[in-house]
DNA sequence: TGTACATCAGTGAACGCGCGTTCACTGATGTAC
DNA sequence: TGTACATCAGTGAACGCGCGTTCACTGATGTAC
């Protein structure tokens, strides 16, 4: 028997390779189904049928249904943290404008969030009544603040904004759940690039974001378009 | 028997005081239990329950469940519509900082989504699975937009954004989805009034807004907080 | 290296509960003459 | 004003399907000696 607590794991680990093969077919065939007819066309059978696997197989590995709901959304969430370390790692970003680092991180987002449209919805919408999933989402929320905030401050840029935390709080606030309706939404009325930029140049206005190296060479122009000078910024 | 047609009705219209009474207990306890319990709680055989009535009663008002969550999404999204023409007209603002207006309608927003968290979250939740439900906060949305726009020219005011119509798109669309998310996941890091000020600030920093009033009298203080000058205003 | 045994891993038929939907029926309201 | 009839409105027991979960069982892998 699994025991189902809030401290301890949702599935029972596997300790052979063969089952450790068999949980990953399970996850992945959930995650599948999950993103073709979301959460309520998720069944015990068909992810078992599609993972080639049996329901005993299953119910010796999760407690039940949820335990699988839980990890294959563990499992994204750890996966989209693991990758946003990679991508807004400072070393990645000498001697770039501040601008194009949050445009390409934009449509790195963007990118994910489009092949996974389902199952970021899907995450989304059982977040609204299982409080104990939105601690994935705000370990990602405060973990990409983080970074930012590392990010700018390795580069010696400075923030005009009074309080770069409560800021940087709300801009990153938004551009999650940005990335979220566009997940649910599918109607894209403006293409993914224009939405990158935009945005990109909304969070430097906002935070007031004044790149140390490019203060001198201020006639640099990065996509075609006059790079407005940030606001706040007064000093 | 109730034809479901994408061009026709989700519910048969009642043509007695008796049985459109009973219609509005229904799509009353519908919302009270999707509100309480999520859609995923939501049964035939209790709201007709809490709705004094009875299941024969509901299906020969409804086609299926289906039409009656139709019917209260599309009752909500109405009453907010409704409430959006009025918050944003014109007339109401007549010498108030587009600064404040802004301000205003966030502190509107964010009490409609706190009161009706539960509805909004169902509502997202549904729009990722069923297309023909995104067009309800499609109309939202371009609605906004449309009377934003309005309310900045008819005051006189001007966009320093190259192009407004793109920015407000993107502008609008990120103030909704914050408030969904905030539906949506229920800690509140930041306090309503504090996030209200922040994205209207965001948004008239970025939009670039100028208020034509307001240029003689720059001195103003609206709440206790240095107004900052608009971004991309070169002109 | 071989044998015995414990535990891990997997199988799929069967169970049973919940919930959407149906249906035969009763009562209420409106309308024609 | 009264009567007959059609339609609207409502009732709740019964049906049946889908799906989560259980369980008795077989096979695979590791370990002790």
């Amino acid at each position: 028997v699994i025991v189902k607590d809030a401290q301890l794991e949702w599935v029972r680990r596997p300790l052979q390779a063969r089952s450790q093969q068999t949980l990953d077919r399970l996850l992945d065939a959930a995650e599948a189904i999950i993103e073709e007819k979301g959460l309520d066309g998720l069944t015990v059978g068909e992810v078992t049928r599609r993972a080639g696997s049996s329901v005993g197989a299953f119910y010796s590995r999760f407690a039940d249904k949820e335990g699988l709901v839980r990890v294959v959304f563990e499992r994204f969430t750890d996966q989209a943290l693991a990758t946003t370390e990679v991508v807004l790692d400072p070393a990645r970003w000498q001697g770039v404008p501040v601008l194009d680092v949050l445009e390409t991180m934009m449509m790195f987002m963007l990118n994910i969030v489009r092949e996974r449209q389902g199952l970021v919805a899907a995450l989304v919408a059982r977040s609204a009544l299982d409080p104990s999933l939105t601690a994935l989402g705000e370990r990602l929320h405060e973990h990409i603040c983080m970074r930012m905030r590392a990010l700018v401050i390795e580069r010696g840029d400075s923030f005009a904004h009074e309080d770069p935390d409560a800021g940087m709080q709300i801009a990153v606030g938004m551009v999650l759940s940005f990335m979220e309706s566009r997940a649910v939404y599918r109607t894209q009325r403006l293409p993914d690039e224009r939405v990158a930029s935009e945005v990109a140049r909304l969070i430097v206005d906002y935070l007031g974001v004044t790149a140390a190296q490019d203060l001198p060479a201020s006639s640099k122009k990065t996509n075609g378009r006059p790079q407005a000078p940030p606001s706040h910024a007064k000093e």
